[in-house]
DNA sequence: TCAATTCTTTCCCTATACGTCAAGATAAAT
DNA sequence: ATTTATCTTGACGTATAGGGAAAGAATTGA
């Protein structure tokens, strides 16, 4: 049973944000009192939350893992829900790396043509030196 | 030389988010009065714009980008920075890319777990039946 | 017991990429 | 000349994920 403050540092996470976390339905803490007062099965749940969030998904996807997860202790449905938006997950990364190869072939081209034009503006000063040389 | 409307229709956008890339600094069209009106210049202005948006570049990276191209690769100094910036964002890029097969093979474990643990469930569900069956 | 922390709620702020009016100003058409 | 259409600027709205500060309540330590 930890305070915020602790739990905050053990998560490396802000109160701010364990209180929007909490804000938004994703955790509920225990009172004493008003001071908030954080379980062990809460912070499994943070984790699970930092977890989703690493992995792209949005605060409100995360919270229907959640919500799933409560309703359905067996996570037969959780899990099939789970692996939808996996899949969706997948493809909008897949499209993204597509995007990053097009953009680095792009930069890539440039690169070349700026290249060429160092490279040209060089041998066209070596050529002046060297007529100087004669 | 195209009013804003004419424009809007043909890169298939809004005005107001012609009138925004302008507030933004990627485009400036002339004026005639007060009313705008493009060049093909900045028709291909907006197609580079439009290209980088599609690859998911944000607007500010997409301005980088066009004072990329605005370095007038006459100069061999701006040629040499084109190049180190190139460098920069090829590097940026590249970061990114690591960063989503990352978070690929995770959501691949993920998956797995999800599969595994559906089946599972299955599994114990046909045992139950053939009970029955019995 | 008094002051210093800690914790709380509340509210406004940030950035991104526009959407959506609103109210004027022009321009074109009749 | 007047209506209608088009264009302009300005400003507030939206979603996301919190940041930051104010101001009051409760706890802790000397």
């Amino acid at each position: 049973m930890l305070g915020i403050q602790e739990v905050a540092r053990q998560l490396d996470v802000t109160m701010r944000t364990l209180r929007f976390y909490e804000d938004k339905g994703l955790i509920a803490p225990q009172r004493v009192g008003t001071t908030r007062i954080y379980s062990r099965r809460e912070i499994a749940r943070m984790r699970l939350i930092l977890r989703g969030k690493r992995l792209g998904f949005s605060i409100r996807e995360i919270k229907e893992f959640l919500d799933l997860y409560d309703v359905d202790p067996e996570h037969v449905a959780q899990a099939r829900q789970l692996l939808m938006k996996i899949g969706e997950r997948v493809s909008a990364l897949r499209k993204q790396k597509r995007a990053i190869d097009q953009t680095l072939e792009e930069l890539r081209l440039l690169e070349r043509q700026a290249l060429t034009l160092i490279d040209g503006a060089a041998t066209a000063r070596n050529d002046d030196e060297n007529k100087h040389d004669d």
